[in-house]
DNA sequence: GCCAACGTTGGC
DNA sequence: GCCAACGTTGGC
């Protein structure tokens, strides 16, 4: 089984909103690399839910891959901002795994908090420049994670 | 709001 | 297929 995780901004789509729907289609992202990881995904991964551009970032949360990846129905929608003319539904080009909600940290695990723990120094989050928005995360680094918010 | 990093596009 | 221009991400 693997880990991973996923950005979104709190704007856009929370954890709040995340927590409300129950489960979502993990859609709209235009990047091959994140692409190829959304479906490497797995029935039953665990996926880190963090925020960017929101105060703090952190990990804000954690959910389970509740179907694996499915052509993302955003690239065929003609009038959304996320339409890809050179996609069909012969050749989709973006694809979605479903998320099911698993819980909301007490506190986010803040981005300064991430890099003080020295079993992170080598997260792909924590890596100069990185801004894939989604990741495979190191089953240790995993474990050091949800370590920070065990009761 | 700034800007470094870096992915994508398109002319050649 | 190169690479300059451009757009986006996301920390600060």
């Amino acid at each position: 089984m693997a880990n991973w995780l996923v950005k979104t901004e709190a704007d856009v789509y929370s954890i709040e909103q995340f927590r409300r729907d129950g489960r979502t289609r993990w859609d709209c992202v235009r990047n091959y690399q994140a692409r190829n990881y959304l479906k490497a995904m797995d029935k039953g991964d665990a996926v880190l839910i963090y925020h960017s551009n929101s105060d703090p970032r952190g990990i804000v949360g954690l959910a389970i891959v509740s179907a694996p990846a499915a052509p993302d129905e955003t690239q065929f929608d003609k009038a959304g901002e996320y339409y890809d003319p050179k996609a069909s539904r012969d050749a989709p080009r973006w694809f979605s795994p479903e998320l099911k909600f698993d819980r909301e940290f007490s506190t986010p695990i803040a981005l300064e908090e991430l890099k003080a723990q020295p079993e992170l120094k080598k997260m792909v989050l924590l890596q100069r420049g990185s801004r894939l928005s989604v990741q495979p995360v190191d089953s240790k680094e995993f474990k050091a994670i949800l370590q920070l918010r065990r009761a």
